[in-house]
RNA sequence: GGGCGGGUAGUUCAGUGGGAGAACGUCUGCUUGACACGCAGAAGGUCGUUGGUUCGAUACCAAUCCCGCCCA
């Protein structure tokens, strides 16, 4: 292409297109093990099979392919795993809805037919996510690429089922667990969420058997009262001491009810009276475990009362049931009265709806044993929490950690691996299927229905995708990972389990770092969701704006762990930061056709010092940023090293000598610094941005096959120059005074001003005489440079800075009121700063406790600003006499 | 009830024991031989409140108020 065709508006849609089939196709992604090289591994949170891509996922995996590219470009042997998750309830649910659009249930077609659609439907839409992926950049070895259900992580999970069935830490029993009436499963606990509702105390008097008088209690859940078996009173409760032991009648039902003491009571909240439905509450649920009491079930999995809640309320769904028993209630003259109160509910994190505790069999694991060297991993830090706040949200949940239910009431999942004798009601646990029962005989074996919780397989993927259970290479060179990044809403799903996992199966951490980022909220601060329709889909975004803006978009201004608004403006930002990027390279590709890489460059200028020592610190910045995963740190750094330095400064003062203003080896010099440290600033912002300086790179001279693969820079400080950033930035100020004059005196801009500039310093004398170019060329002025002014011009514009009195001749322009307000103003915040320093240095305190140089820089500061008083004062006593 | 995070410019957010920053928005002026997705300039903040530590606090500590999240 020639140079000078290139758009003046980079358009990112083709040119991502074509580097991300390249890069594919060439196998840069992939890695293979090498004993000669360190490796860095991160395995990628596995996305839902059948899902699409969300912002959250955006941020996620932007991030992992920032320090995946990063480190591959350090020389590490990169490998970033994928694979995608099968997400039994989602999933299931989804085809349910298919299913039931053509008028039939999954009962209707049976499991196996079911499973088929399920698989039919992962093979339609399982592709969308990867390939959405790939839209974004994510350089992961595809090669590699895994799938909860595959062959081999089936294999891992069934091995851990039955290790830790034989260890004794998987067992089957009744327990109270959470029931989704809707998705008509159980789910752990963790996967409710409890949400603040409106809702009622309702005041229920319980009479005693004897007649004497009754007892007031009060519900939130009227219709539980079918289930109740006993009522209960804090041990110390000196009301009710008498009480405990006698016998209660349940309304409605006629239940004998006995009065218990048990601690679990609050004495202080309603009456200090509780009912106990051990079969519908947790809490409960554990008091008649204590008290020996019976666990009545009234309401059925679709969230309807059962035979049990009697023939009045049979058949009815949980809340008009709700409403009846209140109406009996009345009528019987039970109710005595009702208050309005906020509580927690449990809903469904997947289906929002209200979860019912319910008393069955399922599977449990029994997490103390495995919890216990988790929490001594990420105690002792070989498991490290960035930030590290989050370690102690891990180990407060570690520590209280209850028992984990692993059965799901679906199809789509791993199988529970357990096999029922039906006539001797043996359970064996096998890997293979069961036909007959080891230990009678019968042919009469059956399968448990349930699958495994999907976390379950989630839990093992770190080392499941590496090849285990198989001791495979890959397992010994990339295990444990490096880090592994996340949401902090997903570290007790897990996070937490991968961690106790890990050091079951494997014996070891299965990462040593945990990156938390947090969460990409609306731009009014709510969470994405699908029922508020406030997501933006980053597909969209990708089209609109590209990759690159929406990945840099994602990382700045962004700190670890917290959460991130998505403003369209700062999209815009950072569209707008590679539109700049673009541009800048473009007037180096303009200026560089002629340019012989080979040829040695002349005598570097100041600017040239000066911007290859800026580039050196953003070098060092960068670097040291991504080390501590100060993303948006070491983004803010390049932002503003190619916009506020090299394009703003740099490249303007670089523009006379590559026009042939000065001399051909001058122009090779600039040429030189210009092309390589635009080049050393892609190889910095490729992990960032990886289309764009892919694209731009390829058309710098002395490229090589990607930048991929290119070199990270080297931090050269032998090239870091304090004294050339000294003296720029000394021409740079007096550049911005006039600027600032001339903005503010109107001076046109076609016009030259003529200015002139009193140092009585050596010096900055020295420093300005040999910059005067500079600064004529970039302020628009015509420079006369003295030590003193024998008599200043009258009519002018005047400013102070560095010791340098500085003054704009503008006979018949210059409005003197103008001027006056204009001086006064800059006299008044003068002398604020004055005083400051002035009350500093007069206290003894300071100046016998503060460090040295702290104490000098304050009274350089002191003196420089005491001259530039004196100066605005005499300025003024003259305008005001002139 | 317990824990955590946040409260800094009109807005969204960085940041730091020693001169308050960016982006966007606002205002002024600009077809300046890369870029109007741009250039130059400007205005705008008792860094939530109250105490304490310190020579010095927006930053560290304590209390307190508000907002958000997690857990019970």
């Amino acid at each position: 292409m020639a140079k000078a065709d290139i758009p003046p508006v980079y358009e990112p849609g083709l040119v991502e297109k074509k580097w991300y089939s390249t890069w594919e196709n060439n196998g840069y992604f992939h890695t293979t093990v090498n004993a000669e090289q360190e490796p860095f591994c991160i395995i990628m949170p596995p996305p839902n099979v059948t899902g699409q891509l969300h912002m959250g996922h955006a941020l996620d995996n932007t991030l992992q392919d920032i320090l995946t590219r990063w480190r591959r470009m350090q020389g590490f042997n990169a490998l970033w795993l994928p694979g995608t998750d099968h997400a039994g309830i989602a999933t299931q649910a989804r085809v349910e809805e298919q299913l039931a659009k053509e008028g039939v249930s999954r009962h209707d077609i049976g499991r196996e037919e079911f499973l088929k659609r399920v698989w039919a439907w992962k093979e339609q839409y399982g592709g969308r996510i990867t390939t959405q992926l790939r839209r974004l950049g994510a350089s992961c070895d595809w090669k590699r690429e895994r799938f909860t259900m595959d062959e081999g992580c089936s294999e891992a999970v069934q091995e851990v089922f039955i290790r830790l069935y034989k260890r004794g830490l998987i067992y089957r029993g009744y327990y109270i667990t959470n029931w989704c009436p809707k998705c008509q499963t159980t789910i752990s606990d963790i996967e409710v969420e409890h949400l603040e509702r409106p809702g009622h105390f309702y005041y229920v008097k319980y009479p005693f058997k004897d007649g004497q008088g009754y007892m007031t209690l009060a519900t939130t859940r009227p219709e539980t009262i079918l289930g109740d078996v006993a009522v209960a009173v804090h041990p110390g409760d000196e009301r009710y001491a008498s009480v405990v032991g006698k016998t209660l009648i349940l309304p409605l039902v006629g239940r004998e009810l006995p009065v218990i003491a048990d601690e679990y009571v609050d004495p202080s909240f309603g009456t200090g009276v509780v009912k106990i439905t051990p079969a519908h509450d947790p809490n409960d649920f554990e008091v008649g475990l204590r008290h020996n009491l019976p666990q009545v079930i009234v309401i059925d999995q679709k969230g309807k009362m059962n035979d049990e809640a009697g023939p009045r309320y049979k058949g009815l769904d949980r809340y008009e049931c709700r409403k009846k028993i209140l109406r009996d209630l009345q009528a019987d003259g039970f109710l005595l009265r009702t208050e309005d109160h906020a509580h927690a509910v449990g809903h469904c994190y997947r289906c929002a709806t209200v979860i019912e505790p319910m008393l069955s069999r399922q599977w449990f694991v029994k997490m103390t044993p495995l919890a216990e060297p988790a929490i001594k991993a990420a105690k002792d830090g070989r498991v490290r929490f960035i930030p590290e706040r989050f370690t102690k949200v891990y180990l407060n949940w570690m520590e209280n950690i209850r028992d984990w239910c692993i059965s799901r009431q679906l199809w789509w999942g791993h199988r529970i691996p357990v096999w029922y004798c039906r006539d001797c009601e043996e359970m064996f646990a096998s890997k293979t299927p069961i036909s007959k029962c080891g230990k009678c005989g019968s042919s009469a074996v059956e399968q448990d229905p349930d699958v495994l919780d999907t976390w379950f397989s989630s839990a093992l993927w770190p080392f499941s995708t590496l090849g285990w259970p198989g001791q495979t290479l890959d397992l010994a060179y990339y295990y444990p990972t490096s880090v592994m990044v996340t949401g902090r809403d997903i570290i007790f799903f897990w996070v937490a389990r991968m961690i106790f996992s890990g050091l079951a199966f494997m014996n070891d951490i299965p990462f040593r770092e945990v990156f938390v980022h947090g969460l990409v909220m609306d731009a009014l601060g709510r969470k994405m969701s699908k029922s508020l329709g406030n997501g933006v889909d980053p597909i969209d975004v990708i089209e609109t704006h590209g990759a690159d803006s929406l990945r840099f978009m994602l990382v700045t201004g962004n700190t670890p762990g917290n959460d991130l608004r998505f403003h369209f403006e700062k999209l815009e930002g950072a569209r707008n930061f590679a539109n700049k990027l673009w541009n800048a390279s473009r007037f180096a590709m303009m200026n560089l056709e002629d340019y012989d890489p080979e040829a040695s460059p002349g005598t570097f200028t100041l600017a040239d010092r000066w911007i290859v020592s800026r580039y050196q610190t953003a070098v060092a910045d960068v670097t040291r940023y991504l080390e501590a995963y100060e993303l948006g740190e070491a983004a803010r750094v390049l932002y503003e090293f190619v916009w506020s330095e090299f394009c703003d400064w740099y490249i303007e003062l670089a523009k006379p000598r590559l026009y042939g203003k000065t001399s051909m080896k001058d122009k090779q010099t600039a040429q030189y610094v210009l092309s390589s440290v635009l080049k050393g600033t892609l190889e910095l912002l490729h992990p960032f941005m990886p289309f764009i300086t892919e694209e731009i790179w390829q058309h710098l001279p002395a490229h090589g096959v990607t930048i991929m693969k290119a070199q990270w820079p080297a931090v050269r400080t032998d090239m870091i120059n304090l004294e050339a950033e000294h003296d720029m930035e000394a021409l740079m100020e007096v550049t911005k005074a006039i600027r600032h004059i001339r903005g503010e005196m109107n001076v046109p801009p076609g016009r030259k001003a003529e200015v002139l500039i009193a140092a009585p310093e050596d010096a900055t004398r020295t420093i300005l005489d040999k910059g005067i170019e500079y600064i004529q060329q970039l302020a628009g002025a015509e420079i006369k440079l003295f030590p003193v002014l024998a008599k200043t011009p009258e009519q002018s514009a005047h400013a102070v800075t560095r010791g340098v009195e500085i003054f704009v001749p503008l006979r018949g322009l210059i409005d003197v009121d103008k001027e006056i307000a204009r001086q006064e103003k800059e006299l008044a915040s003068v002398k604020k700063e004055l005083d400051r320093m002035r009350g500093k240095l007069s206290n003894p305190g300071f100046l016998s406790k503060a460090p040295a140089d702290v104490v000098e820089k304050e009274k350089a500061r002191e003196n420089e600003f005491t001259l530039k008083q004196t100066a605005i004062r005499d300025r003024l006593a003259m305008l005001a006499g002139g």
